[in-house]
DNA sequence: CTGAAAGCGCTTACAG
DNA sequence: CTGAAAGCGCTTACAG
């Protein structure tokens, strides 16, 4: 077994000199039909690859973008969040038809961030994603920003121009899904899940449905207000407490699927009917919100589009161009855990 | 702002030479403790990073795993098996903890596959994860095989001595689902999902059903093997084609849980109940498998531990070693959906 | 259109 | 323990 072809082997069959090799197999227009061709069959022929090595380190680029995605630490080590999971999805996706590379890597919020990708020249920019505390993220994205890596994020809107965002619509999300739920005549809706500046999404979700409330003359009562990150077991245990607490409400928006799964198990468990006694909505529209029984319905988060956007936001980015923080709408998608 | 530190930066302030500066930061116990610390120290302070396309260019290995994610082209791009999800959540970290970045691609069956990272030198080898026709697949694994490149697979064994697999041991947990059933006392067990070579893993599972069966003196009846793919749409088409062929059933088992899911919703969108009807299994135990209502009773295939196992096999590959194809025991998951 | 040459930023054998 | 030098395999300005 030899060892890997390189250009200069190429070079040596075909007759020519090795820049011309390397001109040819990067389609210069500068080579000769009949030359480029005959390079480009030998390269082929040889099972030639161009050393991405060799060639990121000559032309300071990598084609290869990084994926970031940081959860919370105390979240258990096999519950990824399905929807930053799809988003995965679309994010790889969008980079392979971009020509880039994607690299993944899962940080702990409470480690140092291993975001050295781009000073370590493996990657040419960053996507952040994730979940977890935004407090203490957000020294984290200042001290990005002022190192000029290249990066965005998904999530709301932080408020500072260096910083490239992508998300949805909370508010219009929260605003939709509780008034989905008052048309279908529902008067007592509890929120589960934070409403602090430490989830903004969460919180722009609630102010969604403190203002569709609102509208509808209708108050809003702190007490239905209970706190739950967003996984199962959390929303499982927020719909607990509001039903031992002996609360009157009849209906829940859970602040994403996973908690308003959580709160139906609850419900279930507790013997109350959904939807005839509580109707339920949630968040992200998850692929296992089609499935659970009653089916539920929820705000879609458009995860293919989210991916685009990000990848090419970023790509801007490294190119010089100035892309600006982008709000996507969200699509309420009814199902059965409302009644009919 | 002045462009990025580099080794010879790094020497001049420190007052050695930049071979020095690479030893220093390499913990090279050929350096001076004290001249060590300097240097570090002056690296820390310009943010210095190694930039990983020359280290790579000259040691030869990029420390960096590429996952190839492959997928049937039939499938929506937004349904992606939450199996093979929860798998690369586990490869991600497995990789993390080894030192290893990680470069993820999903590949469509019927391209070319983009199985060039290695090639490329932007890998020191792949996982090849995925399902879709094991035919077409089987070709690609045996160029890979004899160009050389380092890569182990997710799947049943295909005995071929130089290809490591990982894998569950599905005649076992075939077995073992169908026995739980027939304990719970069910005595006509519907197979769902395709049980041919071109689907290897739901054949060892089949072949395990038919044994338990068997075993327990119930005959094998085909007409209760219905083809179906790892999607739930497909579950649910082929329970309902069991139901419409009024075939008579009192258990399902379904080759994977996306397609136990589907024949449950079939089940229950016809007014059979599950389980006290026809009682349910499937295969895998994704998360979703708990969320469903009743909870589905399912073999559990590892992913944590199936993710560390494949990055240490094509580590040991990488490094010249010779591991040997794993297969690794299944879980049963007793929940709600057979009874109590 | 083509070739000779410089240089990207490291690591490491070699010499001291 | 340290330094000068070679070289990993490309890309591209420069000269023709």
């Amino acid at each position: 077994m030899m060892s890997k072809a390189t250009s200069f082997d190429i070079a040596f069959r075909a007759g020519v000199s090795q820049s011309t090799v390397s001109r040819a197999l990067r389609n210069s227009p500068l080579v000769n039909e009949e030359t480029r061709l005959k390079v480009q069959a030998i390269a082929h022929e040889l099972n030639y690859k161009v050393d991405k090595n060799a060639s990121s380190l000559r032309t300071q680029q990598s084609d290869t973008i990084a994926l970031l995605l940081f959860e919370d630490p105390t979240n258990d080590d096999s519950l990824i969040n399905p929807f930053f999971l799809s988003m995965l999805g679309s994010i790889t996706r969008a980079c392979a038809q971009k020509g880039y590379d994607l690299l993944v890597s899962f940080q702990q919020l409470s480690d140092d961030w291993h975001a050295d990708f781009e000073d370590s020249k493996k990657a040419d920019g960053l996507i952040l994603l994730g979940y977890g505390d935004f407090v203490d993220y957000q020294d984290t994205l200042t001290k990005l920003s002022e190192q000029h890596t290249h990066f965005v994020r998904w999530g709301a809107d932080v408020a500072d121009e260096k910083i490239v965002s992508v998300g949805c619509d909370n508010l219009h999300g929260g605003y939709q899904m509780t008034e989905h739920l008052i048309k279908k005549g529902r008067k007592n809706v509890a929120f589960l899940g934070d409403a602090s500046t430490h989830a903004p999404e969460f919180l722009e979700r609630y102010n969604g449905y403190c203002n569709a409330l609102t509208d509808h003359k209708l108050s809003v009562l702190s007490e239905l207000q209970v706190d739950a990150i967003s996984i199962e077991e959390s929303g499982y245990q927020a719909a607990c407490q509001l039903i031992e607490k002996n609360l009157s409400f009849d209906a829940i928006f859970g602040a994403s699927d996973l908690i308003a799964i959580g709160a139906m198990r609850a419900l279930q468990e507790h013997g109350i009917k959904v939807p005839e006694q509580v109707a339920v909505v949630g968040f992200d529209d998850i692929a296992v919100a089609s499935y659970t029984i009653p089916a539920l319905t929820t705000a879609k988060q458009d995860t293919t589009l989210a991916g685009e956007v990000l990848v090419d936001n970023l790509i801007a980015l490294i190119h010089g161009e100035n892309p600006t923080t982008t709000l996507m709408p969200t699509k309420l998608m009814v199902r059965n855990s409302c009644g009919s």
